[in-house]
DNA sequence: CTATAATTGTGTCTTATATACACTATTATA
DNA sequence: TATAATAGTGTATATAAGACACAATTATAG
């Protein structure tokens, strides 16, 4: 293996952000750095990109060292390469976005990370750019979510159609229509009923659902379009 | 400025998909390499990052080194980083995708870097991995139109509203309805008639129009989704 | 100079979907 | 057993999608 003459060799980092969702509200996972830069502040989970790693499996990494979690959903995002973004020597940052149950993730994990769930809604200040990433994230979010049936990955694997109402409640800040919704969403046929019923409820108990799978790599690909003939394959 | 201790710093990559439109087909700018690696086959324009240079800043320069264009419809793809995708040394690659409205490029430029204009649906086989490039480009190309009624900018300043609709054929790849397309695209009031005719017709000459720019900005933001109730801002 | 072929422009009908809204059912708790 | 809270279903109206037909313009051929 030779090398190029070019001589310009820059660290490239990778940043995580993780969505996670409650039932009420959106969440993001974020560390309160006890290490420097920084040190102090509000960061996103990040690391460096190592020698025999590819971009996806750093990623992976870096999540799986957070959170004990694998195979969730997870998107790069963006590049980000501002030639001052990182204050201590000249990195772009390949930036990654997941999409968690929080219910299966490892606590210890977190813990030693000195990590917490944070509503996105009061998410503190971040440093470097991390600001700039999370709000692409948060649209790419509704993006998807509108688009390709996303949701789901940030729900426990059974659910109710009203937890299901939340969560898009939630990721688009409004109020939907419980009756629209609930037709809406059955006509897709991305729901199988289980037959069971949520014995957490208080008061009438909501059937739960999961997703049919087959009919979810459908929805993966397709979306409505700006011209709803367009819709694509 | 101090330095990470980590010591992994490897090349950046930028390539271009340069998209254009020829009023029937959508084409790519491509360069027949005529310099090393891959000397003789078919690839992307590419460069590398420059010390004090911000990525989209190098993608802008690489755009206009091969085309003589600045300001045009410039967007980041996605980064490429698997260990091995090129041969000569580890390099990840931050691709942007360009869309040019082709009567204006710099003919000189485009000779001088042995580049040619080919049918997106002749496009040869491309050096590593950037048919994976082109291809995920195409998407996005689909995706955006789509959304954001950004095919404009592969279309001259003054067009008719059935060149507009052939270029929306030539992305989506299928015949649309005429009378319909007319009345989609003039009810969302992007279009302004400009009073002339299209000179070139061979028949009857169309009514030319031009981007209603004060609610561009609008479509470049909004979308319709999944849910048209979460239209959003 | 008129017929023809090619293309543009506009109207209308039917069907499907979006959206608004009202009533009934279930369940823990008081 | 009444109440509060939430879940489930139905229906009417407005809007948009999609299919389709006819009239208008213009270069070219006869």
């Amino acid at each position: 293996m030779g090398y190029y003459t070019h001589s310009n060799r820059i660290l490239v980092a990778l940043d995580c952000i993780i969505f996670g969702f409650d039932g009420e509200d959106i969440k993001l996972l974020l560390i309160k750095r006890n290490f420097e830069p920084e040190l102090g502040k509000w960061s996103l989970m990040g690391g460096f990109l190592e020698e025999n790693e590819d971009l996806e499996t750093a990623a992976q990494r870096i999540l799986y060292e957070l959170t004990g979690l694998k195979n969730n959903y997870l998107e790069q995002l963006q590049t980000f390469g501002s030639i001052n973004r990182d204050p201590v020597e000249r990195t772009i940052s390949v930036v990654y976005y997941a999409l968690v149950n929080s219910q299966q993730q490892d606590i210890n994990a977190i813990n030693a990370h000195n990590a917490y769930w944070i509503n996105l809604s009061d998410k503190p200040d971040l440093i470097f750019d991390h600001n700039r990433m999370v709000e692409q994230a948060r649209q790419q979010l509704r993006y998807k979510a509108a688009l390709h049936a996303i949701g789901f990955e940030l729900l426990p694997e059974q659910f109710t159609i009203p937890q299901l109402q939340k969560l898009y409640e939630a990721i688009y800040n409004r109020k939907l229509d419980r009756r629209n919704f609930s037709r809406k969403i059955i006509s897709t046929g991305l729901l199988l009923s289980t037959g069971q019923k949520d014995s957490r409820s208080a008061t009438k108990k909501g059937q739960l659902y999961r997703l049919d799978t087959t009919n979810y790599q459908r929805y993966l690909n397709d979306f409505v379009s700006f011209f709803p003939e367009l819709t694509l394959t």
